[in-house]
DNA sequence: AGCACGCCGACT
DNA sequence: GTCGGCGTGCTC
């Protein structure tokens, strides 16, 4: 046998299966690390990426040759490695973390060509009217598809065969995709204020570096950190590099979409969850071959195959959302970092309010940390003043103090716009039996059902079940004793437009605003066909309101009742973002926030507008009892169907753990919700010192380990929720 | 992730 | 007697 038939391709699948798997490479094949290729499998094939070339398989294993390479730009080896990277740090199988690049329909099936039909400038042997008509369409504008050009010229499609049948049309192969624009780097330049002057021109000598670093661009809500960044992308732009703009949520990158067109001309690829498949392929095969050069996109982004990256910008890199909580459960932020520190490109992270993370690791100087002090406009940020809950008279079922209710009165009167916000969707949070006391919660999950009253229907925000809102109680058969116990968004619109009988209501809320609807009822708030906005979450995120005023904040107590170490962090984001939707026009705004914790540290600080004296208390708190960003956590989530099963294999795990000086094992207890999607969970915390390799750890304890049946073992590391 | 193999219930 | 339910385990 020769050298070169010993000549094996491993190749990574993108399945959970431990490694690449081996082939034979077949004569006369030449196969790359990073091809594409098409391998047997079982009884079916599978595409995967060439790994490595290696000059023999395992043993003992009979290989089966590699069937084909695809005719696809291959995948670079930055982007292997930064596969292979993500793998480890999240203890997961590289081929799960391929599947994350490679859930593209089609993309590497063989483009189907289409082809267009253009005039020859010849003479048909006999023209007829209908042929003239063709070649009249045919002679002027973009090349047609026969069909097209048939229908243009109001002929049937037999006209158009017979004309390239007989020479005077001929067949031109259109682009199986349209293309991607270049971007004018100079098209929609922007004057910026002196502030944002020396920031962009501090982001741009950093982009000019070409290295890896990570720049923390903070400022205020308004301040322009969109503009300031827009000129870093313009400079990797002009490098020739691909630049990502990565977004939290899908509902803001419309909004992007348009910002990016009018700075850059043209525009940029497009990519979330939502965009259609023939789409998809188009921007997968664009970031592939390198013409997609600006990319507007979720977190799944990270993923597409870059051949060229220049620059990730992470906008609002401090939201929850960037963290993926099912299936790989990574953080998005985090691992564009890595991809720019492999990479060797910088990444600049965006925040009016900052994690404490990436806060920390400016403090280190680990990260180069640059601010935005002043508003882009100059007026200045909200006034914040609490109501003590404790002692503000309040009607049963009322939520809305007479203080709250004075403010928003007089903002309404003066012709102003108000907010009021509160964290909860539907009508109830908890629904109560008068007559027994039961208490309506999901079958599938230990959490309570949502009444929405809009929809008449019970909901559970964890598992997506809903049901038809019941007359009778389920458990007694009483009639008209169910009581909706708390507020959420629906409720507290009934009481506004109690108290506010004039007002021009509109009620956002991720369930009641999708796609067009949330679209109009932003441009009638613009407009000022609305004056009191009652929101959730959604409210706090990106949208501008240049009539606002008055913020009231219904309950800003509720985030801290969950006792996790992190909700501290939260509120003050969510606060101030909310608060920050006010006084961006001509009049200052007010932020006031209901609460019954009045004297605690978060609270004042939001008063005092105190962000470093807040920042500092909680990474006192955090240092103290050994949190991140100063200690690691891992968590291991033992689930399945059957309670006691589940618990047996929870505590039995114990008995296995591998002892280390350095790493504390906290559990197994009850996840904080115990059942979710009919699971039962169980945790463990890992905590650990920041340079201990708790992947490690993890994966020693895990060997040997074996489930059977609907037991699961899962893996979060860096968990997002501390508690 | 598929897909085959394998071992227990209600149907022609 | 078989069709088929989905638990288990393997795929270079």
């Amino acid at each position: 046998m020769s050298d070169e038939s010993m000549a094996v391709a491993e190749v990574l699948l993108p399945l959970a299966l431990p490694g690449p798997y081996s082939y034979t490479i077949p004569h006369g094949l030449s196969v790359e690390p990073g091809a594409y290729a098409i391998v047997p499998l079982g009884s079916r094939s599978v595409i995967g990426v060439v790994w490595a070339i290696g000059s023999k398989g395992p043993n003992e294993i009979s290989l089966r040759p590699l069937v084909e390479v695809l005719d696809a730009p291959p995948m670079p080896a930055l982007h292997r490695k930064f596969v292979d990277w993500v793998a480890a740090y999240y203890v997961e199988p590289a081929g799960n973390i391929l599947r994350m690049v490679l859930r593209v329909p089609s993309a590497l099936a063989p483009a189907r060509e289409q082809f267009g039909y253009q005039a020859t400038g010849r003479i048909p042997g006999r023209m007829t009217p209908q042929r003239q008509r063709v070649l009249n369409v045919a002679a002027d504008g973009p090349i047609l598809k026969a069909r097209e050009l048939a229908e243009m010229a109001g002929v049937g499609a037999s006209v158009v065969k017979g004309m390239v049948k007989d020479g005077s049309l001929v067949p031109r192969p259109l682009p199986v995709f349209r293309p991607f624009p270049e971007p004018d780097v100079t098209f929609g330049q922007l004057t910026l204020s002196p502030a944002q002057e020396t920031a962009a021109r501090e982001l741009c000598a950093i982009v000019a570096r070409r290295q890896s670093s990570v720049a923390l661009l903070d400022g205020v809500t308004g301040s322009g950190k969109t503009e300031v960044y827009f000129e870093a992308m313009a400079a990797a732009l002009a490098q020739g590099s691909q630049v990502l703009l990565m977004l939290p949520e899908i509902a803001l990158t419309g909004s992007f979409l348009a910002k990016v067109e009018r700075r850059f001309g043209v525009e940029p690829a497009h990519w979330h969850s939502d965009v259609r498949p023939r789409e998809r392929e188009r921007v997968w095969r664009g970031v592939a071959e390198g013409s997609a050069r600006i990319v507007v996109g979720a977190r799944s982004a990270l993923f597409l195959p870059w051949k060229s990256p220049g620059l990730f910008v992470i906008d609002e890199e401090h939201e929850a959302a960037y963290k993926q909580e099912d299936g790989v459960a990574y953080h998005a932020r985090d691992m564009a970092v890595v991809y720019g520190s492999l990479g060797k490109f910088p990444v600049i992270l965006s925040s009016a309010t900052p994690s404490l993370e990436s806060l920390v690791n400016a403090e280190r100087g680990r990260y180069s940390h640059i601010r935005l002090e002043r508003r882009h406009n100059e007026s200045e940020l909200p006034a914040t003043s609490l109501i003590d809950m404790r002692t503000a008279p309040i009607a049963p079922q009322n939520w809305l103090s007479d203080e709250l209710v004075e403010e928003v009165s007089r903002s309404l009167t003066a012709g102003d716009q108000a907010l009021l916000f509160l964290n909860r969707r539907g009508y109830a949070p908890l629904t109560l039996c008068r007559a027994c006391g039961h208490h309506l919660s999901c079958p599938n999950c230990s959490t309570s059902l949502v009444e929405h009253r809009f929809r008449k229907q019970l909901q559970c925000h964890h598992c997506g079940h809903q049901e038809p809102m019941p007359h009778a109680c389920p458990k007694c058969g009483v009639e008209g004793k169910l009581v909706p116990c708390g507020p959420g968004i629906e409720r507290l619109s009934e009481e506004a437009a109690r108290r506010f009988p004039e007002a021009r209501i509109v009620i956002l809320s991720s369930d009641l605003a999708r796609g067009v609807f949330l679209k109009d009822a932003l441009i009638g708030i613009e407009r000022g066909e609305y004056n009191l906005i009652i929101g959730t979450q959604l409210v706090a995120k990106g949208h501008h309101f240049p009539h606002l005023v008055t913020v009231g904040v219904v309950d800003a107590d509720l985030a801290l009742e969950s006792g996790d170490p992190r909700s501290g962090e939260r509120t003050w984001q969510l606060m101030a973002q909310v608060a920050g939707r006010s006084g961006r026009g001509e009049k200052p705004g007010q932020a006031l926030i209901q609460t019954h914790m009045p004297g605690h540290p978060l609270m004042n600080a939001l008063k005092r507008g105190d962000r470093e004296g807040f920042l500092a208390q909680e990474m006192r708190v955090r240092e103290e009892s050994g949190l991140p960003p100063y200690r690691r956590l891992a968590a291991i989530i033992v689930s399945g169907v059957d309670a006691s099963e589940t618990e047996r294999l929870a505590r039995e795990m114990w008995s296995v753990a591998p002892a280390a000086a350095d790493v504390q094992i906290l559990g197994p207890a009850p996840a904080p919700i115990h059942l979710v999607r009919g699971r039962y969970r169980w945790r463990y915390l890992i905590r650990a010192e920041r340079d201990v390799n708790v992947q490690a750890f993890i994966r020693q304890w895990l060997t040997g380990i074996k489930t059977r049946g609907s037991l699961r073992i899962d893996i979060d590391v860096d968990p997002y929720n501390f508690l």
